[in-house]
DNA sequence: GGATAACCGAGACGGTACGTCCGGTCTTACC
DNA sequence: GGTAAGACCGGACGTACCGTCTCGGTTATCC
């Protein structure tokens, strides 16, 4: 389930063809016969490879699944380095939460991404695994989004970065795995706005009360 | 799938005790032996019960364990009909999260519920029956809690009442499932506290007020 | 591995159609693709029945081969009950020794014999199953015979009949097994004769003349 | 599956010591493990050779258990080159015949005899093999003791020695393959006995008795 | 109140996949 | 170039369950 980079002095004879294939395969077949029916046997037959490979180098089903995001994760590597920081943190919150949105949709990642979660939620040391390498970096994104927002002054200054982060993607995930409810971009605005300013009434304030005239005076 | 009463015009020859033995023997099962292991043949040896008996009445083994919290649920009805309300809308809400937290984390729950959210998430259908058979009800109860505090203006008037219940359950139903990380009943109160005054810094009024001012010139 | 005769009262619901299939596919298979890539998941293939089915009712590969010869003998059950008794003692064990080189020389027996011996000889449980249901009755016709030629004292009054059956037989299957040398009609008279006569010299004697003498007459 | 001696000209670079652990592995484990569960692998590994070792060297399975009975053979060889020849024939064979049963009741033989038996049987090509260099050389010994008694008027003058052969060694190995019964040392005997009688009555002639007082006479 | 039909337990059945073992080939690093 | 080590593709093992299908044996209702 480790990643060796062939730069390593691992001696290891593992053939590198094989792994991604079996990881492209593995992902490839989840997202066409969804998680019930997701066999190693297919995966291996698909991949062109051994039964006894895969077991070889994995220790479930889910672990395979896990590496295939981790290499989809870092072919996408340096795409994006970071959340956006336009310094409108309302606007680009909602950038990236429509963003998410659009891949959870996404017929491609829907599936493969809930036989993750499922594999994650039944497996905790898959999930220690996922917590490391795949949530972990993506949540140091958010917060240090969330950071520069709060040195502004756009957060609060003791406010705890986990939950926040929590409070703004927690609702849309939940939402998406217990489909309560459709995703969409406006459902994503809500969560952004509501989480911003909270559920309590908001005394309308100089500066805010202002812009929020102006716009009631733009968009009757 | 149905719940039949007997009481109802039904002329259904099933068998009650059967249909009990099963729901029960589906429930210890999965968390006793997790849901990977949970097998229909299982099921129907633990409740001393023909396989067919079960594929008569139930489409999926996801049906099955749905209808066993349905039993479940239907036997603690009437405990608490309604969140309580004691005009501390934070209080009360961090009670109930509190509990939830409790219940999330207890070895009896923890399985069987990881497991109907797994054939939640991979079943529209059974999803749908979800929504209206145990989420539905429940939402409604938060909402009804939230709506009076609305009505005492300790909520936002414009405030979506399902955005809110997200808000709040959403976080916590995330990190449980995604085992993103320890669910306490400490994070159970950041969660109330930050949905309630939103990430933003409040301008507090009067005392708080002062206590930003403060704060402003401590650290400029 | 029993031969349940339907007239029993067994209340086995065994697939009579299945248990005939996989012994035929067992015995095409072996005498096709020979004993060493005889496979239990190859047999159930061909006769169209899942693996469990075999598994379920035959404890080794050996009981299924075991089986379908049982079933090939009691189809030619009542064929011949018995060897031939024309009172010529030495031209009726030609006769019959032909009739095995025969058999064993046939393709459609050769293979499949070959893969019953291999798998009695490593397993004492079949070896006594064998003994009991297939060798046993086959031993008993021959001694009748050979009893028969005692009594008319063609043979030594105090032969053990066990030994000669052995005598007769055992060369022959031994060069069968050992591939020691061809199987011909004339090794067949060969043993016949030699073990009759033995290995001693003999002197001819007034009787023997006699009885000689006698059937050439009658029997020019 | 040739046995090269270092001395020939060979200019083989084979590793004559991981040659006879092959071998010694093979023999020692088949008799520990059984026909049925000998690998290559197991070899290679109880060896502590390289699996490419054994398939470079050796053709199939057969073959490697063939050269470990030849080298077996070769380790006694010398020992005892030529059956014993009292002049008492009877006494001669029964002897011999007795170490073969206790050999073949020898556990450390037994299995080790049966696989091999096995492999010849379903492998012409092997068979070709055994009768030149292992069959055959023993073959000769014993017919060369027949022939001295030949010579000797003990046996019929027209005998086919190789019929003889088979008609003393092929009940024994028969019944010692098909397990149809014990082999004991009288067994052993009452083959013996009657082979050289033969099936039929004896009438006892005087020649023969004489022979017998002669006998007695020379060797009290 | 006896017929009859749906339901029940049991479990055999044709299948699919499991996780393991081994066959025979190929590659790597050593000697 | 032979060797120990062992990864690799593939095929079979024996087991566990799937979902369907009989099989007798209760019920429970309807004639």
């Amino acid at each position: 389930m480790t990643t060796p980079r062939k730069s390593l002095s691992s001696t290891t004879r593992r053939n590198e063809a094989s792994r991604r294939a079996i990881l492209t395969a593995a992902f490839e077949l989840v997202q066409e016969v969804g998680y019930a029916k997701l066999s190693i046997e297919g995966i291996a037959a698909r991949a062109g490879v051994g039964k006894q490979t895969i077991y070889r180098w994995w220790p479930s089903k889910g672990a395979v699944l896990f590496d295939a995001f981790l290499m989809l994760a870092e072919q996408s590597d340096g795409e994006g380095t970071g959340l956006p920081d336009t310094g409108d943190l309302e606007a680009d919150l909602k950038a990236v939460l429509r963003a998410t949105v659009e891949e959870l949709n996404d017929p491609r990642y829907d599936e493969p991404m809930r036989a993750l979660n499922t594999e994650i939620t039944h497996d905790p040391a898959l999930a220690a695994l996922y917590a490391e390498r795949l949530d972990g970096p993506m949540r140091e994104l958010k917060k240090q989004r969330l950071r520069s927002a709060q040195r502004a002054g756009q957060l609060a200054g003791d406010l705890d970065l986990d939950v926040a982060v929590d409070m703004l993607w927690g609702p849309l995930l939940n939402r998406w795995l217990q489909r309560t409810g459709a995703l969409t971009a406006d459902y994503a605005d809500s969560i952004v706005e509501t989480a911003l300013n909270g559920l309590r009434p908001r005394r309308r304030m100089a500066g805010q009360a202002t812009e929020n005239a102006e716009r009631r005076i733009l968009r009757p």
